[in-house]
DNA sequence: TTGATATAATTTACATATTAACAATATACC
DNA sequence: GGTATATTGTTAATATGTAAATTATATCAA
């Protein structure tokens, strides 16, 4: 169904390049909503699941990831950083630790808690991931991929 | 540039489902933050522009459209348009007017000010959109299209 | 007609995003 | 070594999104 018919508009969007820029803002903004829906019963949000992945995955060997670092591979500022991890300290999901080798920077680990729940939604998760995108094979996946990836090239 | 490249991961998403998930994500949180940085010298957010260029291209005769009206086309929830429009008022972009058929509901409408800015920016926009979306022909836009539309038929 | 139900807008509480200004600490360079 | 500059994290102000509860008004159905 066309965004114009979800959406209930009443003229086109005249600009195939408009329509390609809204189609993914709303799509994303689609999914946004069904992972909070599926995330809601773990008292989490997608934000929150996300970074618990960075945790688990992407830290090297010492375990944990600075603010910066998680701000970066998050693709938001460092302010914001700043209350989600106050949040999740709250909630018992992650600690700030102080950083060996820069007094200003904190490490950010799971706690046990964290790894516990992280454990037993990750599967979930793939599996709704994987249902999801079902109605595009692998190699359409793929080019929906590269076609992003020219699109983000080519903002700045 | 892949994902992993950009935000920096030290291991690959190993799921594509998920990859694809995280582009259409990522994408669209890059073009937001183009689109922020575009209206800023202007004192609009994306947000404001797009209702602004509903009212001026998806209203009917009557001229306007009633926040729920808004809320549907624009996928923001009633709440969320209530301070919007609010905001909006304060700026003298947009009126409030009591609606004729149901005393419940408002009609929003672009003042002359909304419109004499839109006039300025509109073009300005879509020669962006354009450029940005350039990367992409016409028929591989169209592909993009409808691989994000199958995905929406499905997440629900 | 009345009583149940639905819809329009608002309010509140909260999560997440931005920028700007700030303090503490690192780093680089003369 | 000492100074200029950069980086890390925090705070404050603001914009945008969510859900849930509330008020006012419409609508449907017995």
């Amino acid at each position: 169904m066309s965004l114009e018919q979800e959406l209930g508009f009443r003229k086109p969007i005249e600009l195939t390049a408009h329509e390609s820029l809204l189609n993914i803002y709303y799509t994303a903004s689609c999914l946004k909503k069904k992972a909070d829906e599926f995330f809601r019963p773990y008292n989490l949000t997608d934000v929150q699941f996300n970074l618990m992945m960075l945790l688990e995955h992407q830290s090297g060997r010492e375990s944990g990831l600075s603010q910066a670092q998680l701000s970066d591979m998050m693709l938001v500022n460092r302010a914001n950083t700043t209350s989600l991890i106050d949040r999740m300290e709250k909630t018992e999901l992650v600690v700030r630790t102080p950083a060996p080798a820069d007094r200003r920077a904190n490490i950010v680990k799971l706690t046990d808690r964290g790894k516990k729940l992280l454990a037993k939604v990750e599967p979930l998760y793939a599996d709704e991931v994987k249902r999801i995108m079902a109605p595009l094979k692998e190699p359409e996946q793929k080019r929906l991929i590269k076609a992003l990836e020219k699109i983000r090239a080519h903002i700045n």
